[in-house]
DNA sequence: AACTGGTCGTGACATCTGTCATGCCCCAGG
DNA sequence: CCTGGGGCATGACAGATGTCACGACCAGTT
């Protein structure tokens, strides 16, 4: 009985080469290929994959919100986050959106189908130096509005500009950001925004 | 008569997946794989690719550079960039350092197979798309010290951290910054990071 | 009912940033 | 020899930014 795989990635020599690895197991087969977010779920319906692949970096539909959907309309599915960044945050949020395992595109290329092969056996995979930092790292210390600010600061727009966009006063903006300069620790805005992103906290 | 490949990227799972795909054809074959750029030469001295494959994001060594010292040290060997960042100041800079080609990875992965045959074969390969760009984008406008002032700003550093790291007075450092962006048409710093950054500039 | 935490706003303040004018040094090109 | 461009620096200024204190409102807890 061959397993079979959805794969999303929007990079598409990088979603045929997987391909072409994945097939050469003999137990696996990629039945289809998506090169955005919003096209896994209709491929999803479509062909009923036993494991669907997916990267978090997507055009259309990130493949963390993309998982939630797929959980959502084939909980058969299994889903495995195969990603170029090993973000802390990026962890957690695929883990609690119903991934089944999460992979950094820096594993040896052996490994992948074996992590298929657990994943669709009902187990769960974990890169294991990810999951210690994930811990550490935890999640956002940043609120709601926190969160929406920095990322409105994030292509370098002044206070005055986010402020025109979320609709709220400069001297709001100016608190808001203050208050998340201090819980990321930096020392302004721009180390602000850095540090929140490469925590998966954005 | 196959054509030798090294293929050259960080992440590990990538470059298996393209091994497999390019080792499907009957006329190519992966001899070497490498995940650092300082790990290039060694290789192609040892195993004589006919043709490289080079990543531009690599540790150690970027692929522009891997790719002059490539051309330097066995001038038989063609280069071809494979990258996922398609920045036009890349393409330029890779065809300056001796590059025979350039793919980004969202290319369809049938069309890799043949762009390392073209390669092989003396011939020029270049994203048409890109191509555009890259004349419209053209050299970097910016200076030496312009460079050195916005590379170090891009983590956030403040003008009295940036200067103490350039060993210049704030002053001096204030004037680079504000040229830089001028001649990126930003409105502040962080702009003018990402713009140069997105240009290949920096 | 009192308390807490998040949101929104104001006003004030010190500091940081970006701009500009000006000057000096060095070097390559006319 | 003179000129122009880049690098370096200083001083001055306006505007942007980050911090702080304070008050108000609202949703939950306790």
């Amino acid at each position: 009985m061959t397993i079979r795989l959805l794969l999303a990635d929007d990079q598409a020599l990088v979603r045929g080469a997987l391909a072409a690895l994945l097939n050469l197991e003999s137990d696996l087969e990629v039945v289809t290929e998506v090169g955005a977010g919003d096209a896994v779920v209709p491929a999803v319906l479509e062909h009923h994959p036993d494991v669907a692949l997916l990267d978090v970096e997507m055009p259309g539909l990130d493949g963390i919100a993309a998982t939630a959907e797929v959980r959502r309309v084939s909980p058969s599915t299994k889903v495995l986050i195969v990603t170029t960044f090993g973000r802390p945050g990026y962890l957690r949020r695929a883990l609690q959106a119903g991934a089944a395992g999460f992979v950094v595109k820096d594993t040896p290329a052996a490994q992948l189908a074996d992590a298929v092969r657990r994943v669709h056996a009902g187990l769960r995979v974990v890169d294991p130096a990810l999951a210690t930092d994930s811990l550490v790292a935890g999640e956002s210390p940043l609120t709601q509005r926190e969160t929406e600010v920095l990322r409105a600061a994030r292509d370098g727009s002044s206070v005055a500009t986010i402020a025109r966009k979320l609709f709220l006063s400069e001297g709001t903006v100016r608190n808001h950001l203050s208050s998340a300069i201090g819980k990321t620790g930096a020392a302004n805005r721009t180390e602000a925004v850095i540090t929140a992103d490469g925590y998966g906290w954005l």
